[in-house]
DNA sequence: ATCCTGACTTTAGAATTCCTTTAGAATTAA
DNA sequence: TTAATTCTAAAGGAATTCTAAAGTCAGGAT
């Protein structure tokens, strides 16, 4: 899962992405308008924290751009204390969610998962494909009722194709979205095989399809039969 | 889908292009004016990526250059500068859309993504030819409902049939589209041959209508009936 | 009309490329 | 430190792509 994080405070910026990515979120950051505003141009995500103070533009303009360009993407408003104002204009212009700093990292999360699961996943935090489950919120995967325990990459691999069902992907596409943009790994993607050998076998072992389609050439697609 | 590659920081060239072979593009590239002014003379693309600051000449010019010759193409600017006059020249002149570098390759490769789609499929992920359709995402295509798996080649050429409907294709235009110029295939097409068998083989076999009419001495040509 | 030539179709298989799988090294977490 | 995870490397297998060659067809020339 992607999250964009826009916030002026540096040191917030940082706890919160630290704390995200130790999370398995993979993290982008931003600390004034116009460097969110570049990544929100040319960039997709799951989830947008945004702070609406930001010293050289509104917020609120920030979240319009959001509304306009980033349909998939989940909104949550990090606000000071007392700006009640922009509280309500922030979820009349479609944010999903608020939080007024100070607040609990693990409050964060639950709000995080709460907004991915209405918004990606149809409001119910669990997908289920025939006789796959997935437990959104235990990030956990079970075949006919028998868990399966995935690694934290596997799991993220597994649910990006999950969530990109009937969509090919190629394992450069899986790569961008599961490693964030500080590690340089431009030449060689052959370990994604691994991972999805990984995969395929601890489903087939619990007795599980094969919903996993190598497009030969191409790269990767969930199928649901 | 046949990408021209404008740009004269040759690592940067080289990465630009490297990634998107990965994605399963065909590449050229051009690292001057005058290269990228040859080329643009010779062949058709799909998408032109331009850096507006070349050494021997302007990427203004290119642009219009492009405008006049390649009607079909889409075309993003890629520029070191952010200054606004460029990008609103360059939109004007009637590019598809602007990339600030230094940029992430996911970011352009969705930006390609998108004008794509724009340009070329009216925005729309599946065409439709009466009883054949074809999931541009899914990379797949089924014949009333019945899904036919093609090999890559077999893919991007029915692709390009399809997306220069009722107009004569001749080998070496197939050939020019869908393999980079680095590749010597000068004197022999005929391979070209072996996969519309293929196609056409894989489309009846699922009971589809024999949408490719051969020009005797011409070339082919898709049909809607 | 018949022949001739170049263009297309079809098939088989060699060469190539891509994917699978495994083992283990390097890294990270406990 | 120990254990688990992630990534690297490499061998083997599978699918694709291109070559080659024999057969078929279209259309102009005789």
């Amino acid at each position: 899962m992607k999250i964009l994080i826009v916030e002026d405070e540096v040191d917030l910026l940082v706890t919160i992405s630290n704390y995200l990515i130790r999370e398995n979120y993979v993290c982008e950051l931003a600390d004034n308008f116009q460097k969110a505003d570049e990544k929100l141009a040319i960039y997709e995500y799951d989830i947008i924290l945004l702070d609406l103070t930001l010293p050289d533009g509104s917020g609120l303009d920030l979240l319009k751009t959001i509304k306009k360009q980033q349909l998939k993407a989940g909104v949550i408003i990090l606000s000071a204390k007392n700006s009640l104002d922009d509280k309500i204009s922030g979820l009349d212009l479609g944010a999903d969610d608020y939080m007024t700093k100070p607040f609990q990292l693990s409050e964060l999360n639950s709000r995080i998962k709460a907004v991915l699961r209405r918004r990606h996943f149809n409001g119910t935090n669990i997908l289920v494909f025939n006789e796959l489950s997935v437990d959104i919120d235990g990030k956990s995967v079970s075949v006919a009722g028998k868990e399966i325990i995935f690694t934290p990459k596997e799991y993220d691999i597994l649910l990006f194709l999950l969530m990109n069902k009937n969509r090919v992907l190629t394992k450069e596409a899986i790569a961008d979205h599961l490693w964030a943009d500080n590690i340089d790994m431009a030449d060689n993607f052959d370990f994604i095989y691994t991972h999805l050998n990984n995969i395929r076998k601890k489903i087939k072992l619990a007795g599980g399809n094969d919903y996993i389609k190598t497009i030969y050439g191409m790269g990767y697609k969930f199928t649901e039969r």
